[in-house]
DNA sequence: AAAACATATTGACAATTATCGATATGTCGA
DNA sequence: TCGACATATCGATAATTGTCAATATGTTTT
């Protein structure tokens, strides 16, 4: 088992902000532009990118350029590794040790 | 479903951070004083106060006093919570609309 | 009661973060 | 090619974070 911590961390921290925890959600009904997300924010666009940017670094979403547009989507293995992280904590407190 | 974003995001900002993934991370073995957990890491006994207390805050893990001593131990319900985000975010991608 | 121990709180500070306006870059349609 | 659109980057700034030394609080031992 990978003790990753620092990786968690980074993507825990991408997510540790309500603006981008929302974006995920919305991301998880499918593949949207950065301008579509930006409408459902109170943010300007420079801020969205900064977001957008920071989901990415983390793994957690890809991007594609379509045009002049940029697409964003979920990245479920790296979303999985989170999960694995929860499942650990799990397991370990249900071990008799 | 709880569209209680900001909770997801108190709780992943308690985990942003690497020393207190590894807090975590031990507590999942069991129950341990303040004193135990110092000693893993390289950081004064106020920093490690300072970190217990944000991982209280978020609901995380829970206190006890046992005599000068202070014990902490995993919440599990709330880290269930947290699986339950992804769980959502997972179901989304595998919904066909 | 005094000393030793365990933990929390306070005040300070450097580093990081979230935000914006301004501007740059790249794409598309007329 | 020019203007409109989509997004990214830059520079500035206020707020938040992680860290420490010093100190306070509460408990146990002697």
């Amino acid at each position: 088992m990978k003790n990753n911590y620092k990786n968690y961390a980074l993507s825990m921290k991408a997510l540790s902000d309500e603006t981008r925890i929302k974006i995920v959600e919305m991301l998880s009904h499918g593949e949207l532009c950065a301008c579509k997300i930006l409408e459902a924010f109170n943010i300007t666009q420079p801020t969205l990118s900064y977001h957008m940017k920071i989901l990415c670094d983390s793994g957690l979403i890809s991007n594609r350029k379509d045009g002049s547009m940029t697409k964003y989507s979920i990245n479920i293995e790296n979303l999985q590794e989170l999960r694995n992280f929860i499942d650990i904590i799990d397991e370990n407190m249900n071990t008799k040790s």
